[in-house]
DNA sequence: GTGCTTGCAAATCGTTTGCAATAGC
DNA sequence: GCTATTGCAAACGATTTGCAAGCAC
């Protein structure tokens, strides 16, 4: 355990969540373990701690975060959805040999634009994804105000 | 039908991609709906003209026009996969409200950072996903050799 | 006729839903 | 006690798998 649980209690409250047990701990974790976790990865670690944990509440407590911003989903292998505490913008490289995902870092001297290389890894594949409200919702939001 | 059935083939040939009649109509469905359609979608419009076709085709069908780079997986969503014809690097963004899903250009004059704002889309979430062989799996086969 | 492709049906698996039990103010 | 949260079990839905039938060279 890293993290203080007592600056992990403040940050839900400051985000008005509040602090149950079962939230604290999945925050912990996610602040602990920065590797893209699965909801079943998240389940069988604390599943220990608290043997009534359950998927559901994970699940639930996970899309409360992403909701407030304080996760993101990252959606790149199209199996599952994986997590990520840190909301900095970062990038992800997916292996489609062994499916791990890599944290990369676009201004490290170790991207190699015309190599179609990062860190080492060789890419053949490149999306930008932007999520948000599309023009047309943000008018008919207004029209009913 | 805007394009024509003979460039499909041939392109199918070039790529070494036997052109059997169910793969051509999958292909020419794509590059006349550039809509990032599903499965579902396609399956729905093409089970009109093949009354047997079937969804599996369909998925073994892109998944070897992905791995031939000839289509795109997006995986934005989350839900579903969603196909893409073109293969130049371009931007999706997905409304968290009606789940469409835009083509986006950062070059385009609309693309306003500061407002965190492109063709009028507010932006929540900015991700980007880059795919190929990790630096471990590239030393691996490397070895092999 | 051999090998690849197709397509039905069943299985799989991540995720969601319904709902009753529980916890916290 | 009231409301939100938890968590079990069942449902759901996108995708995959097994396998038999069909097609093409």
């Amino acid at each position: 355990m890293i993290t203080n649980m007592k600056h992990i209690k403040k940050e839900l409250i400051d985000q008005g969540i509040k602090p149950t047990y079962q939230r604290l701990c999945i925050l912990e974790y996610l602040h602990d373990n920065l590797v893209h976790p699965t909801v079943d990865i998240i389940y069988n670690k604390l599943v220990n701690r608290i043997p009534t944990m359950s998927r559901t509440t994970i699940y639930n407590t996970l899309k409360l975060f992403s909701k407030m911003g304080i996760v993101n989903e990252i959606t790149i292998s199209g199996i599952e959805t994986r997590y990520d505490i840190n909301c900095e913008f970062h990038h992800h490289f997916l292996c489609k040999k062994c499916g791990k995902i890599y944290d990369v870092d676009l201004t490290n001297p170790c991207f190699q634009m015309e190599q179609k290389k990062i860190d080492g890894h060789k890419i053949y594949e490149a999306q930008s994804y932007f999520k948000g409200i599309c023009k047309k919702c943000l008018e008919k939001s207004k029209n009913k105000k």
